[in-house]
RNA sequence: GCGCCCUUAGCUCAGUUGGAUAGAGCAACGGCCUUCUAAGCCGUGGGUCGCAGGUUCGACUCCUGCAGGGCGCGCCA
């Protein structure tokens, strides 16, 4: 509908052209937008403003020249000129009914298969081995699995990659002392507190020699592909991702161990790719290193910014890892577009790294890198979230805490919840208020980590939506009609069925984006539509009239399924009864 | 020193590629449960969009400068 009004209009810009009313060199941009206040109608236009000062005509005079111009369209009521010079356009009652009735009966609700699918690599969560996850964790994880799951629901292929750190001089140490805790018959519990083991690994590194030494001999042993060391090295990798895949269990977060791509993948690639870097003439010597310089990077004196790709003792860097990484994703993927979600403090280095890569030839020209960055998460001081002791909160203690919160709230409530539903109930609530707590901030900027706020229920939360949903699916258990066609007949049954109408839009923008906030925005203007339409619009009432019923039952059903399907997406579970 | 990002209500955040009167939630205050689930609905108060210029018919949005915060800057990842 916008788009076939965008075109409209484009053909009379150019008919102003061939007229001599507009000079041939202007180029417009034809912007229809959806309106905000909806006594501005449904979709407007500022074409005639931007066209007043090239065509030297006052705008409204300009806007009565397009309508006049504009072909008769069966699904506009009326157009008008408002404000500075504005084309409101306002769509007929009965097409919307139409629009709204055929959305009910698309099983995709409105949203179309992509005309181009793509294979996109999703690189997130990338934990490191021999740490847990902390509560940071959280946005990478959350955002790339929403982008995943719309991505594909838009019918690309798409390619989980968790790009977990399971590589670096730091597996010495933890090798030699796995090594000692197995000689002393540690049971799985002692290994199962990751923090705990770093800590101490690091404890005997630093205060025994011969430790240390015994860490650094491992280091090169494992790097020459010592059977011994690697296995050791395994264990700790399965120990961690054993872990790890329970927090992604708890999270609905769509990652198997399958999706593992850690840094050791590229171990190998490393040699020949500097070898390739310097045949190319791009990598040089430069006081024994091999770096690249890069003519779009500035260093502090305003020259060309050197980038290290191998170290005076030939050991390699994390840039080279990622190079090797864009390289081998772009060779054996064949993939379109890539995006990286990771935090902002990365985002130079990222981008050099890609630099490279596209300098050497390892990236065709159409191929789209993308830094999906976030900012930090900051205490309430401002500060970098830290615990007062000075680390990080783990994870798994948030995830338990919602749970917590969520038990106690459900109990103080007299629900008539069978017992064997409430687990899921507890547990459901939980982990949606946390992961929509953080998929609902734009990811761009930083934030601040707040206990009540993660843990919040009420108000714009995923327990929200889930109760509108659960709502909907009470008034299912006592309706007594089967859902049929709509008819709008007040304004919030006409509000609701817009806003079901731009899930469509939403999900593409957020797919383009890479931003999941946008569905959330979406989706609490929805829920609370629909609120103020259950408040005002009895369905299961003897006074109700059959067709309205069933008309409204529609309107339920096609709120319901938007609901499921764009919490789905966001990797949140909806609930029969909360 | 150089570079990137940020600053919107008491708090936490939205604000579409520049558009019409800057929006939510929480907190505060006042209403609404014998009527489809009150994790809800309705209402009230609350703003110099960090500051100062500029571009524009129009600026929270774009440009410049300043202040404050976060982050990154060759041999860690």
């Amino acid at each position: 509908m916008k788009a076939s009004i965008q075109e409209e209009l484009a053909n009379i810009v150019t008919q102003f052209k061939n007229e001599g009313l507009l000079d041939h060199e202007v180029n417009v941009r034809i912007i229809v937008e959806n309106t905000k206040d909806k006594a501005h109608g449904d979709f407007a236009t500022n074409l005639a403003m931007l066209l007043a000062k090239p065509m030297k005509k006052k705008p409204q005079e300009i806007a009565n020249l397009i309508i006049e111009r504009l072909a008769q369209d069966d699904r506009i009521a009326n157009t008008e000129i408002a404000g500075p010079g504005f084309i409101n356009f306002f769509v007929r009652k009965d097409f919307l009914a139409k629009q709204i009735n055929e959305l009910c009966n698309d099983p995709r609700l409105g949203v179309a298969l992509t005309s181009n699918p793509q294979t996109i690599v999703i690189d997130y969560s990338s934990p490191n081995v021999a740490k847990e996850m902390a509560v940071h964790h959280i946005r990478s994880t959350v955002i790339g699995d929403a982008i995943v799951r719309i991505l594909e629901f838009l019918g690309n292929k798409v390619i989980r990659a968790n790009h977990i750190g399971d590589w670096g001089t730091q597996f010495g140490m933890l090798i030699a002392y796995l090594e000692k805790k197995e000689n002393e018959h540690a049971n799985a519990l002692e290994l199962s507190d990751l923090e705990a083991f770093y800590r101490e690994a690091k404890v005997c590194y630093d205060e025994d020699p011969q430790f240390a030494e015994k860490a650094r001999f491992y280091v090169v042993k494992l790097q020459s592909g010592d059977e011994y060391c690697l296995s050791m090295w395994k264990k700790l990798v399965k120990i961690t991702m054993d872990q790890n895949q329970e927090i992604y269990r708890r999270l609905n977060i769509s990652l198997t161990e399958k999706d593992i791509m850690g840094e050791s993948l590229y171990n190998p690639m490393l040699k020949p790719l500097v070898e390739d870097l310097t045949n190319k003439g791009l990598a040089v010597k430069d006081d024994g290193a091999m770096v690249v310089y890069l003519n779009s990077f500035t260093d502090k004196d305003g020259n060309p910014r050197g980038v290290i790709v191998q170290k005076k003792d030939g050991g390699f860097l994390y840039t080279t890892t990622d190079i090797a990484c864009t390289k081998y994703r772009c060779e054996h993927f064949g993939m379109n577009r890539m995006i990286c979600f990771a935090d902002s403090r990365q985002h130079e280095h990222l981008l050099m790294a890609w630099e490279i890569a596209r300098l050497a030839g390892y990236v065709p020209q159409d191929v789209s890198l993308e830094h999906g960055a976030f900012g930090m998460m900051l205490g309430k001081d401002g500060k970098p979230f830290k615990t007062r002791s000075g680390g990080t909160v783990k994870l798994k203690e948030l995830l338990n805490e919602a749970e917590a919160r969520s038990r106690k709230l459900l109990e103080e409530r007299n629900s008539d919840i069978p017992d064997d539903e409430k687990e899921n109930v507890i547990t459901t609530i939980a982990m949606g208020a946390v992961k929509y707590a953080d998929l609902s901030k734009n990811r761009t900027t930083d934030y601040i980590f707040d206990w009540d706020n993660m843990l919040t229920f009420e108000g714009n939360t995923s327990p929200y939506l889930q109760y509108a949903y659960s709502r909907i699916q009470a008034i299912f258990r006592k309706a007594d009609t089967e859902p049929g066609n709509i008819v709008i007949t007040n304004e919030q049954e006409e509000e609701l069925a817009q806003k079901l109408l731009k899930f469509n839009e939403v999900i593409n923008a957020v797919a383009q984006k890479a931003m999941p906030h946008l569905l959330c925005a979406y989706l609490y203007e929805l829920a609370t539509l629909f609120m103020r339409f259950y408040e005002a619009c009895p369905i299961n009432k003897p006074e109700v009239e059959s067709s309205t019923k069933a008309s409204r039952l529609s309107l339920c059903k096609a709120t319901r399924d938007v609901l499921k399907q764009g919490l789905s997406l966001l990797g949140i579970n909806v609930l029969d009864r909360m």
